[in-house]
DNA sequence: ATTCGTCTGTGCGGTATCGAACGCATTGCT
DNA sequence: AGCAATGCGTTCGATACCGCACAGACGAAT
């Protein structure tokens, strides 16, 4: 089910002699699930490239409601805003999904910024990503429903877990999606009661990829498309 | 009423040398309400440093439902995220204020960055606190209720028109806070009742500022902290 | 085997907001 | 002066979600 030997997207589209040069930089450890890697106020110490782990992060309201503003998995990375010369972080940062990833140590990733002109270019390209899906998932908290937000936010779990079956309890669910437990039981009970998800206790499995995606707001979509248009190629006028 | 000589605090952090040639390849160019500066998926020509005018960003979903994202005056500018290395905008970008603004093309500004340490660094910073003004939006737009939304959002637009009286009306406040017409005159009723504000067909003054800010959220005082603590001084270690 | 904690399901009344529709006042145009 | 457009206020029923409370079901620990 789970894919092997997964790598980090972002280090991928370095030329090799960049990446071999911050990889050896870094190095790996094992993420666990509820391992808190940051909290808002504090001095970033280390950045990661997740490769089968991913980290959510989550913004606190009022110290009492908490919502979810991006999910970081071997797509992106934790610690990027670094590279606009802030090293401090606004939210927590939960893992989310155990599993592998590189790190590096901040002062370490802002030397390499300055050495590798490609590390900034990605680096760059990714936070403007990051900044674009986040106005997508702030329309989407706005107007769009808790099963079409259950939807999507399962699938891209899925996506960044590598696997259509993952571990995730409905009061997380609710926790990042900023509304009651019962709000994401009935949601979920929806999507199981049409053969999309199947779960159990935190055992969660897609059924139905395809017809999940349908099922969630186009949001998701979205926020692929802006993904493959700004991070793959084609490459245009340099950075 | 209005401050005379107003400037852009973005283009006041720079030295005064970096400052001069930045604005030597700036016009002045007087906007007007109502004009559409950029549109989704648009190559992005010009960028703005505005003084007496601002803008805001708005994103649409499904065509239908609309919500601000950002809103720019003389504390940030348009077309930051050129310093990202991307040349395109995701959102749409109206004149909500007229009057006056510095226009660059988009070309002088990347050269500029490029040689200006001191504007890459305040461009990143100011990337940095519109990064956490969305994260903090995406939350308020989740958990707040409109009445709270609409203080908050008649501070932001006092702050940027430099008067505690200008045009917006109940319409146009519906399209950027993503909710009905009716909703807005609702809480707009409400706040005038308690003598925070008073308006007519168009015309909104807001009476009593310190009390306002009491019925806004949270958000906009943090919104400020942010822009704070992030933009202005102590400086750090470089970036 | 029993107990206990976790996870999920259901039911109840309350509220913020929605969608649609209509009335009225002021402004601006001809 | 007349007319249309704009801006604001109100009402109606519908709905999505809230807070709270409780009950069953499963799994792990003693």
């Amino acid at each position: 089910m789970k894919r092997e030997s997964v790598t980090n997207r972002l280090l991928d589209e370095l030329p090799a002699r960049d990446r071999e040069r911050l990889l050896g930089g870094c190095e790996p450890v094992e993420l666990e699930f509820g391992e808190i890697l940051a909290e808002p106020g504090e001095i970033l110490r280390d950045v990661y490239f997740p490769t089968g782990s991913f980290v959510s992060l989550v913004l606190k309201v009022n110290n009492e409601a908490s919502l979810e503003v991006a999910l970081v998995g071997n797509e992106g990375m934790l610690g990027a805003p670094l590279a606009l010369g802030v090293n401090t972080k606004q939210v927590h940062a939960v893992v989310q999904g155990p599993g592998r990833a590189w790190r590096m140590s901040a002062a370490r990733f802002r030397s390499e910024l300055g050495s590798s002109r490609a590390l900034l270019q990605v680096i760059h390209r990714y936070l403007f990503v990051r900044v674009s899906q986040l106005e997508q998932t702030a329309g989407c908290n706005r107007f769009h429903v808790v099963e079409e937000r259950l939807a999507r936010y399962l699938l891209m779990t899925a996506d960044r877990s590598h696997s259509d079956r993952f571990r995730i309890t409905h009061e997380f669910l609710a926790y990042m999606l900023g509304v009651r437990r019962v709000g994401v039981t009935r949601a979920a009970t929806a999507l199981r009661s049409r053969k999309l998800i199947r779960y159990a206790r935190g055992d969660i499995t897609i059924l139905d990829r395809k017809r999940l995606i349908g099922a969630a707001c186009g949001c998701y979509r979205a926020d692929l498309a802006t993904y493959d248009r700004i991070l793959a190629p084609p490459r245009k006028s340099g950075d």
